[in-house]
RNA sequence: GCCGGGGUGCCCGAGCGGUCAAGGGGCUGGCCUGGAGAGCCAGUAGGCGAAAGCCUUCGCGGGUUCGAAUCCCGCCCCCGGCGCCA
């Protein structure tokens, strides 16, 4: 036991508490959870005992002399009525316990603003940000009172999601609509080349710097899922396939976890860092009507993962890592951007902390949110019990931190936007061309409107 | 999908209804040593407990029994063969 919540549930309740009131979440789950697992340890020492007793008895029915064994057997047989019933009352309380201990939030770092959505307070700015002169207000307000890097342009930039169905006509989600269902999508020529330079740039990047490359299975058993992530976004994420006891995993974080579930891992082995390549299905039921439009927001993307499995003394630089490491990616991409200290009202329950990298988008002047990076300590590791060992024999808890390199579908909004001309071609970035030079048929500097490229 | 054979600790491997799950190997620590060689000793799954200790654990879940690694049922996975197939 050294699961760092289960420690502070049973040694420092108020400060559990705190943690909880910080994300706005009802402070009486951990007092019930503290409650529940007294119970269940004071029935479990209870359990113990009579099964020690029925132990005892039992052993002793095989060397018995023969005139004895009767009566020692109907003595095992009445302990083990009183057993069973506590048995019974122990299995109940258990249940009940690990629903409590499931429904538990992480700790908040104390770096972490405390808030509300609102409260997410933005810590860096890169990049010069295209700002059409309409829209500087609703920019400045969202820079946090920062000095950053503008450029003002006196023509509007078309949303990612017009330039892509009307002026490139390279994507069709009309039709996609149609035979699939919304937020579902066909790209074609040019943006399918985007996408896989997209992939292969991430990848070159991750593994030259030491990240092994994984590609995970795309499907996982529910009971996987089930403890990596809570039952709410579960219900809202996870696409179930018919007949099967298996779920399409909505980000490759949840398989590279798993690939270390119930082992125990040389403290000396720390860190372990993947970079895991895959596509994503979401259900975005929870999403309503947000971003129906285009390509930001949809069910199926590919995606290129940071996972990391740390030594606990660690976690906090690494998690400085990957965020560096997602930020480097933006930085070649040239994309300006803002990383967000997410409040504490709004982080997931797994994570001690999150940056998100968002992304400006000239047409619609906001930024959005590309990366998102977190440090869930020893949370998931718990569920999955991933344990580390030292040379003397001592366990406890790896770390897990988690974060996008790249999304392909937000990365080529982003693109479309940012790197749109006024006569609605788009140049693509330069980071990405070496990737694309190996085809023939890829493009190389500009993706020109569809009447113009004929 | 069908038929057959399997799943035992970190690894190999015995046990197939009754005391602590044999035996070997590896790893870690200790003794010994000039020496991480040989030899000897101890430790090497999870939980409860301050500790002593106890409980649980033989792929997973049920069942039979006073007692299950061992017998019965369902599921998962691996190997071999047949079938199907990109």
């Amino acid at each position: 036991m050294s699961w760092t919540i289960m420690e502070l549930l049973r040694n420092d309740l108020s400060r559990l508490k705190l943690e909880m009131k910080k994300r706005m979440l009802d402070e009486s789950l951990a007092t019930k959870a503290a409650e529940l697992d007294a119970q269940w340890r004071a029935t479990l020492k209870e359990v113990d005992r009579l099964r020690h007793e029925h132990n005892k008895i039992t052993r002793e029915v095989a060397s018995a002399p023969k005139e004895l064994r009767q009566s020692k057997i109907e003595e095992a047989k009445k302990l083990l009525q009183q057993l069973q019933e506590m048995e019974k009352q122990l299995d109940e309380l258990e249940r009940q316990r690990e629903i409590a201990l499931m429904a538990l939030p992480n700790l908040v770092h104390e770096s972490v603003p405390v808030g509300d959505e609102s409260a997410s307070v933005p810590i860096r700015f890169y990049g010069k940000f295209k700002v059409y002169k309409d829209d500087l207000e609703q920019f400045k307000s969202q820079l946090g009172g920062n000095q950053v890097d503008f450029e003002l342009l006196n023509w509007k930039p078309i949303p990612h999601a017009d330039v892509m169905e009307q002026v490139l006509k390279l994507g069709n989600t009309i039709k996609a609509g149609d035979v699939a269902s919304s937020r579902f999508y066909y790209l074609f020529d040019d943006l399918v080349w985007l996408d896989m330079a997209l992939l292969a740039f991430a990848i070159d990047f991750m593994t030259s710097r030491g990240f092994t490359l994984v590609l995970p299975p795309y499907m996982l058993r529910g009971s996987i899922i089930k403890s990596l992530i809570d039952f709410e976004t579960f219900k809202d994420a996870i696409y179930k396939v018919e007949n099967e006891d298996l779920y399409l995993i909505s980000t490759a974080e949840h398989p590279i976890a798993a690939l270390y579930a119930g082992e125990t891992i040389d403290r000396s082995s720390l860190p372990i860092k993947f970079v895991g390549a895959s596509p994503a299905f979401r259900r975005e039921a929870g999403a309503a009507n947000k971003d129906l439009k285009g390509i930001f927001r949809v069910h199926q993307f590919h995606k290129v993962e940071q996972f990391v499995f740390s030594d606990p003394n660690q976690s906090w630089q690494i998690h400085e890592e990957l965020i560096s490491n997602a930020e480097a990616l933006f930085r070649e991409l040239d994309l300006p951007y803002r990383v967000i200290n997410i409040a504490s009202g709004d982080l997931g329950a797994c994570a001690a902390k999150k940056y998100d990298l968002e992304v400006w988008m000239p047409a619609q002047a906001k930024f959005r949110e590309m990366v998102s990076c977190s440090n869930c300590l020893d949370w998931q590791a718990y569920r999955l019990k991933i344990r580390y060992v030292e040379k003397n024999g001592d366990k406890g808890f790896v770390h897990t931190l988690n974060s996008t390199a790249i999304a392909t579908s937000r990365a080529i909004t982003a693109i479309l936007e940012n790197y749109q001309k006024e006569d609605g071609s788009v140049e693509v970035p330069k980071a990405l061309r070496k990737y694309l030079e190996p085809f023939s048929a890829a493009p190389r500097d500009f993706i020109r409107p569809y009447k113009l490229s004929g």
